[in-house]
RNA sequence: GCGGGAGUGGUGUAACGGCAGCCACGCCAGACUUAGGAUCUGGUGCCUUCGGGCGUGGGGGUUCGACUCCCCCCUCCCGCACCA
């Protein structure tokens, strides 16, 4: 551990610093020592209700559960900085106060280890990752170690090590043998639909038999594709973002806004790959609705529910009119939309460039007098086509995401008729319509759609108000409410009706018509699990003579990841935009071909040579924590029902508390819910949400300084000198942001815990403000958390000769009594809530009350030191164990009972009242605390001042709040 | 643009609708010291003619009373962003 900042206090030895300070140089004899014996006694050994970590259940059998947890870390060998701890010790002060406070606490720590950055040094240096990947594990398990957290370390593991991954596989197996059936709302397995179909008591769902012929008529293949495209975890042809340079398909995130990988900035092209998919979307209802029932911030189910993107509106089919068309065969367009209300004001439609009815609705020719502006300067809607579709495509979609950019499009050639009212529509293809969402296709409303009026203002398109605008609009597209006008047909008015009944009474219309019926789409797409990388989980799938894919039989797990010689992908010529991906695993051929007998004889199979994603592996690591040695099952039903299961009717159940970083709020939590779902309705675990509460730990920044030329200049060394900020004796500008190497302000807790101590560095964190709020660092300011736990060390032991001043035959005051309980409702209010700056406020006026009453060496009453101790213990248990261990006791602080503040000390006998005139404060009256408002209204107006105050004028009235104040207001 | 959150001393923050600024950093003064980046004690929102006045981003409102509740505006942070 490397200790590069200087000590700040004096060598006790020096003279002027007593023998028996609580120096630096002692924390840390101290709190090795602690960990030492921590460990050599399996304090913080959690016992399981049953199974191999019971031993010791017994003395917490009678005790409530409590399973605190933070986001595990992908060790990246960087190192920890000051910003990294303060989640981990949020969870540790809690658990730590919990486990005090009676509850049998679980707080695990583990690591996610496959990932990209231990891939691409394994690449660089062609060492295998692993190694890197298990030395920067033991490095931040030594760091974590140091800071004094209590995880308990038998049930610590990694998700690379075969034992979980194993189960990671499992867990894909029960996804590939499930589908979701919708009218039960849940997943069943797949044995039930090929029951069921071959009952002929369900059909297959719609789009899983392109055949369309009945199911008793298909062949055992053609069967076999009908039930794989139920699967929740499927095969799937999908555009994705290809980049041949890297050799890999790219997330949307990892692509550019001009169309280049983010790392290397290669050209990525979109273009179809068969993919393994998660059927995510079949659970967006319940992701959604589930929030509800979650202890999470409003702004993270905010941020779930506009990335499942509910929406509700209708589907609405308009057939294909005859402008232009010489081949009069009938296409039907069909679009979603959530304003049907808004149909009559349909002018144009528009489909987006990839749609796939684009090429049989265009025309073969521009009918005479096309507005030159529709044509896009082609002779034939064909040629305008097909060059609008090369430009679309050569966009990202990031791109064509941007609202500023001007509309653009090309008119097909041909008109749709309007259900509603028998408009031709002419059809463009623009793309500000997304292949991906609803159906590809709109109807145009450009009086109400801002998009759709920016389109039409370019193209010289009509405009039709629907929706009546106020007096004072002034143009555009009216978005807000108001009757509609202008929807009248010989069947059906909208006119003067509110949205929502016009939306009702047309989509009731559009369906009695068979023109399109209500509906929902969602954002959400379905989750991408394929990766053409090494540093993953294999895949427990085969190919079979058919090329369609098998399970690994459960008994066949885990398929281990072989050992090949080049870890990275086949990479290409960056513009080579056929290229196939190649994944690394595909060259080791003794591994990919593969002799399996899987019940009819032993037969030649092909193995799945893509690896999953790295959030499957941190989708389930909370239930492994449970029994991580558990090599017959996942995780044990009975150890699943007590430290996740529903504490009672209705209740979702999952981990107490989950803490961690605001950048995983959407993808690793959402996965996690849906798997988790799946999990529940397959009967493995009874709970029905992983994570009952979440908290989002703010960030840590810290300034840093720049010199005349812009340049970095290191922080540590800038000083401030009357309001200016100097390095090297130059004026420097002072800038604020990400704690790193680039801004030069880096700051390690390695280096505070050499300057201070685990402990000091550990209040100080906790100290800063309420564990959901990003903060600046300071270093300069760490020294009062340790000037706190030098008083508190003093309250207990004589610096000079080292006694212990704890006095058993002393009685506190009055005073020190209540002074002590008002801290411990203090600190309990601010455990609870984890403002744990609140709980450091309270311990430090208790111990600036007994520093002052007692001065530094007078005998400390033993009933007022000991509850500081505990008070003190779940933010530093170093220090408190050595006090408490000094007050004569044997076993570990971090078991003892939690202070519980009595009442009778936290009322006072006489309170300060404040009173008022006319809602000044004017004076303080002294009275019993009962005092009723009559009394209280007596002795204000006995009170001098106040008296000077109203002598002479009107008191119109009078206010008085017993125990509060008294308010006189004048007239 | 839409959605969410936040604006309080020089700084981090604290205040069941009831005395704004607990606690800490910094700063000022003192004690102990050869010394102080140690420790301890006291002071520290702003203005002031020393009576007091003004203060929680700005402006309104509700209330006897608003940092707190309501409306409008400003600024900052976060998320989403042509999602039909």
């Amino acid at each position: 551990m490397s200790q590069t900042a200087s000590q700040p206090n004096a060598d006790p030895t020096v003279d002027g610093v007593p023998p028996h300070r609580y120096t630096p140089a002692l924390a840390q004899q101290i709190e090795l020592a602690w960990q030492d014996r921590w460990e050599a006694e399996g304090t913080f050994h959690t016992p399981n209700p049953t199974g191999r970590l019971s031993a010791g259940f017994e003395r917490v059998a009678d005790r409530p559960k409590f399973f605190a947890m933070d986001m595990f870390p992908y060790p990246s060998g960087a190192g920890l900085h000051v910003g990294h701890p303060l989640g981990y010790l949020g969870t540790d002060v809690t658990s730590r106060f919990r486990r005090m406070d009676g509850d049998n606490v679980l707080h695990p720590m583990g690591y996610d280890a496959f990932g990209l950055p231990a891939e691409q040094y394994a690449v660089q240096t062609g060492q295998h990752p692993r190694i890197t990947t298990e030395a920067n594990i033991a490095a931040i398990k030594a760091q974590l170690r140091r800071l004094g957290v209590d995880h308990d370390d038998r049930r610590s593991f990694a998700t690379i090590d075969p034992g979980y991954y194993k189960w990671t596989q499992w867990i894909f197996l029960q996804l590939f043998g499930a589908w979701f059936d919708p009218e039960a709302g849940k997943a069943r397995r797949v044995e039930e639909l090929v029951a069921e179909l071959d009952a002929g008591t369900r059909e297959p769902a719609p789009g899983t038999n392109p055949s369309g012929r009945p199911w008793a008529e298909l062949g055992e293949v053609a069967r076999r594709r009908v039930i794989d495209a139920h699967r929740l975890a499927y095969l799937h042809e999908a555009p994705v973002n290809w980049c041949p340079g890297l050799g890999t398909v790219l997330s949307n995130e990892e692509v550019t806004a001009d169309g280049r990988s983010e790392r290397g900035n290669f050209p990525v092209f979109r273009r179809p790959l068969k993919q393994w998919m998660m059927r995510i979307t079949a659970y967006a209802d319940r992701l959604i609705d589930d929030l509800d029932r979650l202890d999470w911030s409003e702004s993270v189910k905010v941020m779930q529910r506009n990335w499942i993107g509910r929406s509700t509106g209708a589907r609405i089919r308009f057939t294909v009119g005859a402008a232009g068309r010489v081949d009069a065969r009938a296409e039907t367009i069909e679009v979603f939309t959530t304003r049907p209300d808004t149909l009559f004001g349909a002018t144009y439609m528009v489909l987006a460039p990839e749609h796939p009815l684009v090429p049989s609705l265009t025309a073969p020719s521009w009918p005479d007098g096309t507005d030159p502006r529709w044509t896009g300067g082609a002779a034939t809607p064909a040629e305008a086509v097909e060059a609008y579709q090369r430009q679309a495509s050569r966009r990202s979609e990031l791109d064509r995401q941007d609202t500023g950019r001007e509309k653009t499009g090309v008119w097909l050639g041909v008109t749709a008729v309007n259900p509603v009212n028998g408009r031709e529509l002419p059809v463009f293809i623009a793309d500000y319509v997304l292949t991906g969402y609803g159906t590809g296709a709109i109807m145009a409303v450009p009086g109400e759609d801002t998009r759709d009026f920016e389109f039409a203002q370019v193209f010289g398109l009509p405009v039709v108000r629907t929706v009546q605008p106020p007096e004072d609009f002034d143009g555009g597209a009216y978005t807000g409410t108001g009757p509609m006008i202008n929807s009248a047909n010989d069947e059906i008015s909208l006119n003067g009706l509110d949205k929502v009944a016009a939306i009702t009474r047309i989509t009731d219309w559009l369906v009695a018509r068979g023109s399109g019926e209500g509906t929902t789409t969602y954002k959400l797409r379905d989750w991408l699990f394929s990766r053409q990388r090494y540093w993953g989980e294999p895949f427990p799938i085969v190919y079979d003579e058919d090329d369609l894919p098998v399970a690994v039989p459960t008994s066949m797990l885990p398929v281990l990841l072989p050992e090949v010689d080049d870890y990275s992908p086949k990479t290409f010529d960056d513009d080579d935009a056929d290229s196939e991906p190649e994944p690394p695993l595909s060259r080791a051929t003794e591994w990919t071909t593969v002799v399996l007998d899987l019940g009819d004889g032993p037969k030649q199979y092909r193995r799945e040579t893509n690896t999953m994603p790295n959030w499957a592996g941190s989708c389930w690591y909370y239930l492994r924590y449970l029994d991580p040695g558990d090599d017959e099952q996942m995780v044990d039903p009975e150890l699943e029902r007590y430290w996740l299961g529903p504490r009672g009717e209705g209740d979702v159940g999952g981990v107490d508390l989950y803490v961690g970083g605001v950048e995983h709020i959407v993808l690793h939590l959402l996965y996690a819910r849906f798997w988790h779902k799946v999990l529940y309705d397959l009967g493995y675990v009874s709970s029905e949400e992983p994570f009952r509460r979440l908290v989002n730990q703010g960030y840590i920044s810290a300034y840093a300084y720049t010199d005349e030329r812009g340049f970095y200049v290191p922080a540590a060394e800038v000083v401030e000198e009357n309001g200016q900020f100097l390095y090297e004796g130059k004026p420097v500008n002072r800038e604020y942001g990400k704690i790193g190497k680039s801004l030069k302000n880096m700051v390690t807790p390695d280096e505070m815990i050499g300057a201070y101590g685990a402990d000091t560095f550990r209040v100080y964190e906790m100290s800063t403000g309420p564990l959901e709020q990003s903060r600046p660092w300071e270093t300069k300011a760490v020294v009062g958390s340790q000037r706190l736990l030098q008083r508190i060390w003093r309250v207990v032991v004589d610096e000079e000769t080292g006694a212990v001043r704890a006095d058993d035959d002393q009685a506190p005051s009055e005073e020190t009594l209540r002074a002590l309980h008002r801290a411990i409702d203090g600190v309990r209010d601010g455990m609870a809530t984890l403002r744990f700056n609140i709980a450091i406020a309270r311990i430090t006026e208790l111990t600036n009350h007994l520093t002052q009453a007692f001065g530094a060496t007078s005998p400390v009453p033993r009933s007022v030191a000991e509850p500081l101790v505990l008070l003190v213990a779940p933010l530093a248990p170093h220090l408190a164990e050595e006090l408490w261990s000094r007050l004569g006791h044997t076993d570990s602080v971090a078991w003892a009972p939690f202070p519980v503040a009595d009442q009778q000390w936290l009322v006072e006998d006489t309170v300060q009242v404040a009173v008022q005139v006319n809602g000044k404060v004017r004076s303080q009256v002294s009275v019993p605390a009962d005092a009723d408002a009559a009394a209280l209204e007596a002795a204000a107006r006995a009170d001098e001042k106040i008296a000077g105050h109203i002598t002479g004028k009107t008191v119109r009235r009078v206010v008085a709040v017993p125990g509060r104040l008294v308010n006189f207001v004048l007239g």
